[in-house]
DNA sequence: AATGAATGAGATTTCATTCAT
DNA sequence: AATGAATGAAATCTCATTCAT
């Protein structure tokens, strides 16, 4: 028991190093593409000892994006909750939530949006990618009730706020692209630039 | 060269085949679950047959991608070409058409949108890859073109036309999914109230 | 269609092929030492190719020891339904069925008899296993249902009929391996002396 | 030195101790589902300090199975060697003391009846396997004797002892599976008349 | 031109054994 | 002496591709 105290943070230390590893690589060559050999030696240990920490790949897949999915999720539902701010800064900040997410951990935000593509969807048990979809239906969720407060204040127009959510979280998705079709072009950084895009979306949301 | 003329419409008909049953087969399981197998069963044909019609898997999705994307980039550069239209009804026109297309070919549509997904990007050769950039940059090019041109009248707010673009392509493809998803509970159609959504970004875009 | 029928022969001796590959290799390793690449190895055919005719190796397995099962089986029944006989002597016959079953086909007896043990429980489908352990039961049945008759005519002892069955079935396995650690020590091959032990059972059994 | 007569009742309790968890694993998995790992966790040791002991997982099973073949050999010599009692009695003694065997340690007895099955003998070293086949030969030579004298006395009937020997032993482990398949089904513990079955043997081996 | 049987490289997962602590 | 993390060989099964017919 004493030992075990001991170990732990070896043992921590030792998850983190093949969760990193299995982010990259599967960031880089998506899951099904990815082995585990090819995680294994980017992390410099052997096939097996992936074994000793995760069931499965898939396994590991879920270890990976579960808690980045369950954190930028907590963040969204603050946000919504916080019905003292404005409708539309509200949906700023949800839009810049995500943008920041995605800044501190560029392998997770990507794992994050691929999840419902049906490589992943095909690989991963039931139960896991039900879990998946409850929580990024969450997420979706946050969107749609800012959306919804805004129409009923008058400060939006009336759309349908589901869909109005949808949109909003695929725009995003399409700004970060822009952003990083930019950076392998070799251009410079412009975040702030890029978060000002937002401003489209909620303008064209707007009455008036 | 008699023999040419009256075998080739056989081939044509052979090669059309194979490519229709692939774009099924690749559509319901996605690139790397689909087998050669499955193509030629749909097709009622040996698997052999395909390789005399295809190099290989990897040629075959391309040989089907690239008609859809060439389609499609056409009618783009048409649209954004008719500079007698206002530039918003013009944005409006490309996202019609996207959805024409859409509606059209659900199958090619859905090649289309992912043709960048990592799944396909790391199968096919560099040359068939950037053949693919090329077009899906061309399509973009003509959103640009049309956002450029409402900024330079003072119709739409003074954006990054190219931003602006890759956010209208993207929420476009966010609309395709909240109409599948839809569906997929079983609700109506309502096509026309989808592409009102459209709306939310021109609006937006306006300099107003 | 036509080319089915070509194809049907050659296809068999293929899976007969396999199988009696697979037969050999099972005896030596038994199941679970026995690999795929050995069956094929001994074949002198590829890996792969097993999988064309076989969906697993517990099917293969399953595919070998069924017809035996179900070929010994219906003879017993015979034997056992045929009540003209006396009770030893159909007793005896038993025993000479099942020694015949041997005679002309070792590896498939080997495989019978082991099907039971944990080596193979633990690896076979539950449905599969079920329906080997119903033809075992049968199998059984037909010695008891001998000997519970020659009690009844007074032949016999008044011993419990399913006891004395599985003994009878135990006796002649011992019978067996007799036979097989003579023929190991190169010593001759007395099938009628062997066979002649029976005797010796029922003997025990008759009431005087 | 010293120190070595006090650690060893230490290392001879920890070497009981695995072959104890050992006798345990094996009899409940066999041999191949058995894993270090699972033998370690029922003694509450680490892996690594079986390797201390036993060289390797082979190596364990064969001083696991050694001890209790010779203490059941040494029992039957003693039995065969009592030349004051009746031959029959005498067969009768050596199915007791099997049955005792059996009763007092239920795992050894399996481990035993086991020791010839390919998977063990494809598992053990040529000389370990020689010496178990040597321990069992001696074994089977007591029922040998017994029956040879047995024959020379005029009580039995002129049969091969040997083969006598081997349906004795094989009939017995026959009753054991049948004492053990109604126990499974929940029925009552009728030891003393599955012994009785050891009559059959006797009555078929008398000379009238 | 068409076939489809055969191939064999490659992916996931298990576990006996080693060895640094 | 004891540990248990790490290793890596080995086993099952899949499928793109080839090639004899």
């Amino acid at each position: 028991m004493g030992n075990t105290e001991r170990t732990q943070p070896g043992k921590n230390a030792r998850i983190k190093l093949i969760l990193d590893s299995a982010a990259a690589v599967f960031r880089e060559k998506g899951f099904r593409d990815s082995t585990i050999e090819d995680i294994a030696a980017r992390a410099q240990i052997a096939k097996g000892t992936i074994y000793l920490y995760f069931k499965s790949k898939s396994d590991l897949y879920f270890c990976l994006v579960q808690p980045a999915l369950e954190c930028i999720s907590k963040h969204l539902v603050q946000i919504a909750e916080d019905k003292e701010d404005d409708s539309d800064n509200r949906l700023r900040r949800l839009g810049r939530a995500i943008y920041e997410f995605y800044d501190k951990d560029v392998d997770a935000y990507h794992l994050l949006i691929r999840y419902n593509e049906e490589e992943y969807s095909k690989l991963l048990p039931e139960d896991r990618l039900e879990q998946f979809k409850c929580i990024m239906r969450c997420n979706l969720k946050q969107g749609e009730i800012v959306i919804q407060e805004g129409i009923e204040k008058g400060v939006f127009k009336d759309v349908n706020p589901y869909a109005g959510a949808v949109i909003f979280w695929s725009a995003f998705i399409g700004m970060i692209q822009f952003q990083e079709n930019r950076m392998k072009q070799g251009r410079k950084d412009y975040r702030q630039a890029t978060l000002d895009y937002l401003e489209i979306f909620i303008d064209g949301l707007r009455s008036h």
